[in-house]
DNA sequence: GGTTAGACTTAGAACTATTCTAAGTCTATA
DNA sequence: TATAGACTTAGAATAGTTCTAAGTCTAACC
């Protein structure tokens, strides 16, 4: 814990990947690699143009194939904030998120467990998948420093 | 309260829209008669789907310039819950949402005022713009009854 | 160390939801 | 009733994502 942010090794990535049932190509290995070298949020466009930083190597197809499985495998999450806007974040810890539609920017909020108490029962045959709490922000129009 | 859902006449929508300083034109009125017309949750597509059920009488672009229109004045609030995918919510009382990604469908949580209060303080120089909390919910795979 | 079936990756086309454009129409005010 | 500006429109354009079909790699077996 926390280790996971620092820049990991590839044997290490490959481990994780394992681990969790993922055949470990060098596309994955790469994906994963800047996933997991934090800050913890991403866009599909921001993992594509840090991936291939240097050169071209692996394809929109791939990040997307590869984003897809890893949200499917548990090892990243997606946020949703705007249309036609998916962050990806690879804290996967319990937490929440301030976004700023002005900015653009999305912050962790450390999760403090409290939606969940008080929901009412869910619907009939339907089990939780998850909580999404989004605390959307904007900059504030101060009356002392007019913008 | 309570009257919003109900089929509310012509010209107690156009009042409605006069109160919040927008022109009542044909095209809003009919779009609002639909959005008030509850259940509370349509995706633009679905909006333009009901206006025209008789005959096409309103483009797919009035839609979406009055549903933005709608949300700048606080008639109705959108909701993301998948990535191309707004929901507009005519219900503007505080509340959260079950979406089940399965079947689709979003269904209103009465709000219990709770995450607001133990939120974390604000980033520097923001204010609220509020919050929204998903519960996203998947039908059980008893084993009782296996799918 | 080779073979090989199936999994993975790729470029580019296709698709979907939404926004833009530019021209025509309506509204509300005088 | 005249008019300026707001509103609406069809269709083109855009952005993000998914699909397709062909080639490449991986890992399990010999």
């Amino acid at each position: 814990m926390g280790m996971k942010f620092q820049m990991m090794q590839p044997a290490q990535i490959t481990e994780l990947l394992r681990r969790r049932q993922i055949t470990p190509t060098s596309q994955r290995v790469k994906i994963a690699g800047t996933l997991f070298a934090g800050p913890a949020h991403f866009c599909a466009e921001d993992v594509y143009a840090r991936v291939n930083e240097d050169d071209a190597e692996v394809s929109k197809a791939t990040v997307y194939n590869t984003l897809g499985l890893f949200v499917a495998k548990g090892l990243v999450r997606q946020v949703f904030v705007e249309p036609g806007k998916v962050f990806y974040d690879s804290n996967t810890q319990p937490h929440h998120h301030f976004y700023d539609s002005g900015t653009g920017e999305l912050t962790d909020i450390d999760a403090v467990g409290v939606a969940l108490h008080e929901l009412p029962p869910l619907p009939a045959d339907t089990e939780l998948d998850g909580v999404d709490v989004i605390v959307r922000i904007r900059q504030r129009q101060s009356k002392d420093r007019p913008a």
